[in-house]
DNA sequence: AGCACGCCGACT
DNA sequence: GTCGGCGTGCTC
């Protein structure tokens, strides 16, 4: 009889071991696949050891309970890598996330289908190579991005320097998928090339598969689970635009795709070099620390800011969306050829809330804390942008049974639309497309690709677009850039605000615009100083400063624990018992200075699908290592975001 | 997370 | 009488 150990595929509270032990009659290899039965249900899982009974004997007598038998052996040729392991144990360990989600996370979509059997789990072993050197950021605009990647991918992929003979391969990670067809088709003239994303069909995933562990494939080009690929000898990841929101993961494993790239080049050895429009600043700390090489591109094209305080357009009683510099502009722009020009609204929509005139409350979603929004199909209607749940703009005020309900608050992308349409009529100015993108478009794939294939056109158009547009800085170029409200640009008043302001301004220059207008209400903030002189260095010191004083990062870990309950008095309860639990905890470890617990609080969204959340914060100071003694306390039920977005 | 057990209210 | 609501507790 032997004693195997398994990880079952299953998520199990992170209260109770992650390994489970199960008789068997002979010994099973890791990563071979079994049934068990787990508190009654039958689950797959993956054998991690074997020993033989005897030798467990005396440890079994002590932990006292009674090991079930395996249920049935589903392959017993192991289908997980020791790579594979790895890497679930990295992300478990790392993120405190349950091991067997983890592991499932690792494995690619057609695991354990009949059809799609891999014959044995590829693993390449490489030898101790030329040490990679420290990973470097290339910072350029956009459209440059590949120029300046082609010379390290050229050196990768002929192996420069190393002993092995084999050709090197390049793993490319980007944010979304929609830029992997312009990137595949940018390199597969010259190299092999193959695509990874979550839109794949078993039958294609594995071909994909395929070539990347059989090394036919010297270039991966995907989405962050090509991080979960096997591979013949991988000599660089790159990843672009790292910065990117859509990286970190928001299902558990929460992991920020940067992170687990960098820890799967130094499993391989290979060099890793990330590519963006923005330093950021937890990596000019790292270039600060000398850990970080960068290769600073940039040209500094004198793109011209332009300034205009929204609030003196209020006052001088312009209650338009578009600022009166901004039609003005506009006007005199249109008037010229092939002329390109992005309005960029703030927010989807038609314009902000329905408000009641007589008690000045805004219409709430039912089951969310925010205000609904209006937008507009042939009727006007409210749309939460939390659950999108809709309905129509109720007759009467809920609470005080007025019915003089008002739509208010700043524009979104449909009124901005209309505005834009008004003032050429006004103007006497006709036969300009004017064009949406913004989600509600996006929804139907061939409507947006018409209106981007409408914007490619040699005319002069004008398109009025979310944030969305920023995946089509690749392709699209602009002559103006309008931006309707900076102050709703950055979406959460959180200790990020102005880095995330500067990204999301140096991403609207990759659309190469000679002219950039920027309406705010806070036109004094330094922080337009700042832009105007593209001058980063002081902002990162500041910044850097400011983040020492207050122990975010990269000063500290965050931890951000999550509880969600439909009743609000429950939530609330759990979530002051456990700020309890984990401030005597950390006084006992005598952790008070390397562990602060902020007091549990309702999130700035306190409800949300029905259901309300409290939030507690933990800053760790990065040199404690041993986080899971703390987090033990957390019971089952709370949702733990280690690197979390946003702490609000 | 699932899934069973167990204790209260509605209904053929 | 029993069907089914969901609170509680457990998973080698």
């Amino acid at each position: 009889m032997y004693v195997i150990e398994v990880i079952p595929l299953a998520v199990l509270p992170p209260n109770v071991p992650q390994i489970l032990s199960y008789f068997f009659d002979r010994r099973l290899e890791k990563g071979a696949i079994v049934q068990i039965s787990l508190n009654n249900r039958k689950v797959n899982a993956i054998v991690v050891s074997y020993a033989a009974l005897e030798s467990q004997k005396i440890l079994l007598k002590k932990t006292g309970f009674q090991l079930k038998k395996l249920s049935s052996v589903v392959n017993e040729i192991p289908q997980v890598s020791a790579g594979q392991f790895q890497t679930a144990l990295w992300l478990s360990k790392y993120y405190y996330a349950p091991l067997g989600l983890c592991l499932k996370t690792v494995l690619p979509p057609f695991f354990l289908k009949k059809k799609y059997e891999l014959k044995t789990a590829a693993e390449t072993v490489l030898p101790p190579q030329k040490s990679p050197g420290k990973p470097l950021i290339i910072l350029s605009g956009a459209k440059d991005t590949l120029d300046n990647l082609m010379p390290h991918i050229k050196k990768s992929i002929l192996n420069d320097g190393l002993a092995s003979p084999a050709g090197g391969q390049v793993l490319f990670i980007v944010p979304e998928k929609i830029n992997l067809e312009y990137l595949s088709a940018q390199l597969s003239d010259k190299y092999k090339t193959v695509v990874i994303h979550s839109g794949l069909s078993n039958k294609q995933y594995f071909e994909s598969w395929v070539n990347a562990s059989g090394g036919t494939a010297q270039i991966i080009i995907g989405t962050r689970q090509a991080l979960f690929l096997s591979f013949k000898n991988l000599r660089l990841i790159i990843v672009d635009d790292p910065l990117n929101d859509a990286y970190k993961s928001d299902m558990s494993p929460r992991y920020n795709t940067p992170e687990l790239a960098k820890h799967i080049a130094a499993a391989h050895g290979s060099k890793i070099i990330f590519t963006s429009s923005v330093i950021g600043i937890q990596n000019y700390n790292l270039i600060k620390n000398n850990k970080l090489a960068m290769n600073d591109t940039k040209t500094k094209n004198g793109v011209k800011l332009l300034i205009v305080n929204a609030t003196e357009e209020l006052k001088e009683n312009n209650f338009s969306p578009l600022s009166r510099k901004l039609k003005e502009i506009l006007v005199s722009r249109v008037k010229l050829a092939n002329q390109k020009i992005l309005i960029f609204s703030p927010r989807r929509g038609y314009s902000g809330i329905a408000v009641c005139q007589n008690c000045g409350l805004a219409v709430k979603c039912p089951d969310c804390a925010v205000a609904m929004r209006v937008h507009k199909t042939t009727d006007f209607i409210l749309i939460c942008h939390r659950c999108s749940r809709n309905q129509p703009i109720p007759q009467f005020c809920a609470n005080c049974n007025s019915y003089k309900i008002k739509t208010a608050g700043q524009a979104g992308s449909q009124k901005i639309y209309d505005e834009i349409q008004r003032t050429f009529e006004r103007n006497n100015i006709s036969g300009i497309p004017v064009l949406i993108l913004d989600s509600d478009i996006a929804k139907n794939e061939t409507e947006e690709e018409e209106a981007l294939e409408e914007i490619k056109k040699p005319r002069t158009s004008v398109l009025v677009a979310t944030q969305m547009i920023f995946s089509r800085r690749y392709q699209l170029n602009f002559n103006l850039i309008g931006i309707i409200n900076a102050d709703a640009l950055v979406n959460s008043p959180d200790y990020k605000t102005d880095e995330e302001f500067i990204y999301q301004m140096e991403k609207l220059k990759d659309f190469e615009p000679s002219e950039i207008l920027i309406q705010t209400h806070n036109p004094e903030d330094a922080i337009f100083q700042t832009l105007q002189d593209a001058k980063y260095d002081k902002f990162y010191n500041n910044e850097l400063q400011a983040r020492q004083t207050f122990s975010y990062p990269p000063f500290s870990r965050l931890i951000k624990l999550s509880f969600k309950h439909k009743n609000q008095a429950k939530a609330s309860f759990e979530a002051r018992l456990l700020t309890e639990k984990l401030k005597r905890a950390a006084v006992q470890m005598k952790l008070e200075k390397t562990a602060k617990i902020i007091d549990a609080s309702p999130a700035s969204v306190e409800r949300e699908r029905g259901l309300y959340i409290f939030n507690i914060i933990l800053k760790i100071s990065p040199e404690f290592e041993n986080i899971r003694e703390l987090l033990k306390f957390v019971p089952a039920g709370w949702i733990i975001d280690a690197d979390p977005k946003a702490i609000i």
